[in-house]
DNA sequence: TTATGAGATATTGTATACAAAATACAATAA
DNA sequence: TTATTGTATTTTGTATACAATATCTCATAA
C-alpha cells in the first residue's frame, strides 16, 4: 500500500477550512497570505495554494490583487444555496431511491436513536445525507452535492444551540429514514426537502440580528 | 470604469483550458509544469496556479508529486457526467420555465435558423442553454451547471463532423424551442434530456474506436 | 470641513533557487 | 535472461527575493 503524504499546502488548506466552516473564521474575514504563513508557519506559496483550493470550493473570495476574503453570502444566496442543495439531495432520492438497503436503514435508525446532543446530531446528520447522495448511482451528482453539503455547512450550527432544535431536527430524520422504509418515494423527498430548507429562516434571522 | 488586467497565471488558464476543450491536449496528456512553462513563457508560479484552477474546474487530474494529466473519463464516466447534466438542466428548466420570454425565444429561433455550419451549430447550442440556464432564479444552479458544460465541452465537437449530425441537432433544438413556446413543459424537458445525451452513445463509439 | 494628491507602506503577482521525492536507467547478481 | 538495487536525472514541493499594484496616511488647497 502507497502510505499518503500530506503537502503542506494541504494541511494549510484542512486547517482553514475548518476553521471557516467551525466559524472561527467570521464570514468576510480577510485571509491575507502574509496572516495565513505566519500563524501556520509556512511560506507564501503553500498558503497561496490553499487559498486558491477554498476558492474553488466556494468558501473563498479572491479579487486580484486585493486578496482574499471568507465567503459573505447574503440572506437571498444562503437561501439559493440551501434550496439548491434541496433539489440536488432530492434528485439523488429520486434516482438512488431503490438502491437504499433495508440493513443501512436500520442501522441509520440505530444511530439516530442514540443521537440526543449537538455532537452526535450532526453526526446523524452527515451520515444520513451520505446514505442518501451514496445510494444515487450518478457519481457526479453526488460529488457536486457534497460539495454544496461543504458549502452549506458554516450555517449547519445555527440551528444547533438548543435542545429543543436539536430535538426536532432528529424528529425530522426520523421521519425521512421511515418514509424510504415505507418505501414512500414522494413522501421521502418532501420531508427530506423540508429538512433541507428548515434552517433558512432561522438564518436568516441571525443574519439580520448580526448586521445590526 | 475599472480596467480588469489578466495574471499571467490567468492567461495561463485560458490558454490550457481553450487547448483541452478544442482537444488539442489529447486526455490522459501530461501537463508538467516545465513544459507548460516553456511553451507559454512564464515561470512556473503561474503556471502551477493555471494547472490548480484547471484542477477545480475538474478538467485536469493531479496526483501529490507526479504531476497534472488532462482529465481521461471512461465510457461510463462520460456518460454519468452527461446524465448529470442533463438531470440539472431539467431542473433549471423546470424551475425557469415561465421566465422564459417570447421575444428571447424568437430571437433564438432566428439565430437557429441562420445556423447551417458547424461553427453557427456551436453558437446556436451555446445560446440556447445558456437562454434555458440564465431564466432559472437559482444562480448556485445556474453555475453548476455551467461548470458542467465546460467539462462536457472537450467531447462536444465529436458529435458535430458531419453535415447529417449537424442538421439533426439543429432540428433538435428548434423542437425545444418550439415546445417552451407551446408553454408545454413536460415536453421541452423531455426534448431537453434527450439532445443533452443524443451525443453519449456517439462519443462511447468514438472512445471504443480511441482505445484500440 | 472636505477633496485631492504625493509619498510611504503593505500586499499580491512573478521569478527563481533549493529541497525532496519520483522516475529512468544502468550495473550487478541470481 | 530476468530481477534487483543503487545512482543519475527529472519533476514536484517549498522558500524567498524582487516587481507591480493597491491601500493608507497625511499634508495641502478649495
Amino acid at each position: 500500500m502507497r502510505l499518503k503524504h500530506f503537502s503542506l499546502a494541504e494541511q494549510v488548506y484542512n486547517e482553514l477550512l475548518k476553521q471557516i466552516i467551525d466559524g472561527s473564521r467570521k464570514e468576510g474575514e480577510k485571509l491575507s497570505e502574509e496572516n495565513v504563513c505566519r500563524e501556520l508557519g509556512v511560506s507564501r506559496t503553500p498558503a497561496r495554494e490553499a487559498l486558491l483550493m477554498l476558492v474553488r470550493d466556494g468558501l473563498v473570495n479572491r479579487v486580484q490583487r486585493c486578496g482574499c476574503y471568507v465567503k459573505k453570502l447574503d440572506t437571498e444566496e444562503i437561501a439559493e444555496l440551501f434550496e439548491c442543495r434541496m433539489m440536488l439531495e432530492c434528485l439523488a432520492l429520486e434516482n438512488g431511491f431503490d438502491n437504499i438497503s433495508e440493513p443501512a436503514l436500520l442501522q441509520l435508525e440505530k444511530q439516530l436513536e442514540a443521537g440526543d446532543n449537538k455532537r452526535s446530531s450532526l453526526d446523524a446528520d452527515v451520515k444520513m445525507h451520505e446514505l442518501i447522495i451514496s445510494s444515487c448511482p450518478n457519481r457526479h451528482l453526488q460529488e457536486l452535492i457534497r460539495q454544496l453539503i461543504q458549502r452549506t455547512s458554516p450555517f449547519r450550527s445555527w440551528r444547533t444551540y438548543d435542545t429543543k432544535d436539536i430535538e426536532s431536527l432528529s424528529l425530522e430524520r426520523k421521519e425521512i429514514i421511515q418514509a424510504i422504509r415505507k418505501r414512500d418515494k414522494a413522501l421521502a423527498k418532501a420531508l427530506l426537502g423540508q429538512h433541507i430548507l428548515s434552517g433558512v429562516s432561522v438564518i436568516a434571522e441571525k443574519q439580520g440580528i448580526g448586521d445590526v
